[in-house]
DNA sequence: TCTGGGGTCCTAGGACCC
DNA sequence: TCTGGGGTCCTAGGACCC
């Protein structure tokens, strides 16, 4: 029988900050997304004031104050790295596994459990006692027959409605036990259960995991999508989705933001393009693929609707598919200036790389120039490798601009504390009423 | 003043083929 | 009186995830 554990930092964006500086204990604290728009990410003291997900920061700035809630803007450097060293221990610990997202794995423990005596959930509190030793990040462990029931056990474990020590294994757990454990669970918890569907089968008459489970897969088929129906049978133990070891090259490459204000003239929009091609590249040479088409859009400010409202689109097929940024860059320059218009705020901007192959399949055409495209790789791999050693924007196209006044904002960015030595977290040792203490340089008297 | 960014998959319907 | 059966491809829209 197979075995699957989901472990999922918890808080993670919040627990990474926390991480770095003592005073943050206790305190509520919470991320925001880019250009300091939204909450992304509460610690529990956050969650105990009520701080909703997702709400806009503005609109949470009385709270803040009256409550001393501190903000952070989004650090990706720091949660990226971090990611990375929960991965690295995980991978100790089983031998297959998926890396779902930023904070969350999947292990495959099929056979584990007659390797000890202890059981699994014994196995799951010992990575969780690694990872908060080695990285003083919490997390917790669900393990269940399916991924799907490894998220849900995740999330019992999360919120303490079964196992113990963030720990929770379904697979142990007897028949009558679990029925009456998933009957007290809302359904809309469910992987792959959102809002929508969650009030259409709220209107059926199913409200819990249980009735969910309890469900007729093929009537929920022809009423929602086989989607529904695999999620059913997996909740009913029946394994429909594999570990996905090899995440898949993306089809699509999307890179946009908003600006840290409104922006009006085409030189600037300009710039702003030129930066989301430039990254949308290099991932895209990351993945080794090639685009065949770009797309270029824009946005003025959506809730401001008494503002005039422009939401332009335009897609280029390009002659030839490439990984150039130079190439790239034009085209999108050029769809920039065909959908432009003069008169609105422009409030967002993005581009989108589609029809992406893999640069090894790359068929060229007759006036293909097999010479300049060997060029351009090596070009293309020197800048990257120049980006990755010294730091990203060290070598970039001139098209990108060098003032950016059209930044996001990012008021509270806490320091790339293991990326950067010139940011690194300081340790310093002194007397603190009279006793040696060691501790970070802002915790201490110098 | 102020509201994120990045993805995937499925389905229905239309156009077209033999 | 009477008008089949089997397929592909593409797109838009809608749902979901973190």
């Amino acid at each position: 029988m197979p075995v699957f554990a989901l472990v999922d930092c918890n808080n993670f964006y919040a627990s990474c900050e926390k991480l770095f500086d003592p005073r943050l204990k206790g305190k509520p604290v919470v991320v925001l997304s880019n250009n300091d728009g939204v909450v992304v990410a509460r610690s529990s003291e956050s969650r105990a004031l009520g701080v909703p997900m997702g709400v806009p920061w503005h609109e949470l700035k009385a709270l803040a104050q009256r409550e001393g809630i501190i903000a952070y803007s989004s650090n990706y450097t720091l949660y990226a790295d971090m990611s990375n060293r929960v991965i690295k221990i995980l991978a100790q610990y089983a031998p297959n596994l998926e890396n779902y997202s930023i904070d969350e794995s999947f292990l495959e423990l099929s056979g584990f459990s007659g390797q000890s005596k202890e059981g699994l959930a014994a196995y799951g509190k010992r990575i969780r006692e690694r990872i908060a030793r080695d990285l003083g990040l919490p997390v917790c462990v669900g393990i269940g027959p399916t991924k799907t029931l490894a998220k849900l056990a995740n999330h019992c474990a999360k919120k303490a409605l079964a196992g113990q020590d963030g720990v929770c294994d379904l697979t142990v757990m007897p028949d009558k036990g679990l029925s009456e454990l998933l009957g007290t669970i809302a359904v809309g918890e469910v992987w792959g259960v959102g809002r929508k569907i969650t009030s259409r089968l709220q209107a059926m008459g199913i409200h819990t995991v249980q009735a969910l489970r309890e469900g007729n897969p093929q009537t929920l088929r022809s009423r929602f999508s086989v989607v529904l129906e695999r999620t059913v049978q997996e909740l009913r133990g029946v394994p429909c989705l594999e570990l996905e070891e090899v995440a898949p090259a993306n089809q699509q490459i999307l890179s946009s933001r908003s600006f840290g204000r409104p922006v009006t003239t085409l030189p600037e929009l300009g710039e702003a393009v030129s930066s989301y091609i430039a990254k949308a590249a290099q991932r895209l040479r990351e993945q080794h693929s090639v685009a065949g088409a770009v797309q270029v859009y824009l946005q003025t400010n959506i809730f401001k609707p008494q503002e005039p409202q422009y939401q332009p689109a335009i897609t280029a097929p390009l002659p030839e598919p490439t990984a150039d940024t130079r190439e790239l860059t034009r085209w999108a320059l050029k769809a920039l200036r065909q959908i432009y218009r003069p008169g609105f705020a422009y409030k967002k901007a993005g581009v989108m790389l589609f029809e992406l192959q893999p640069q090894a399949l790359k068929q060229d055409s007759l006036f293909a120039n097999p010479e300049s495209d060997a060029r351009s790789e090596i070009l293309m791999r020197t800048m990257d490798d120049i980006n990755q050693k010294w730091g990203r924007g060290t070598l970039q196209l001139l098209a990108e601009g060098t003032g950016k006044r059209w930044k996001m904002r990012r008021g509270n960015l806490s320091p790339a504390y293991t990326t950067c030595w010139e940011e690194l977290a300081k340790v310093v040792a002194g007397y603190e009423d009279g006793e040696y203490v060691l501790g970070q340089k802002h915790t201490l008297p110098e």
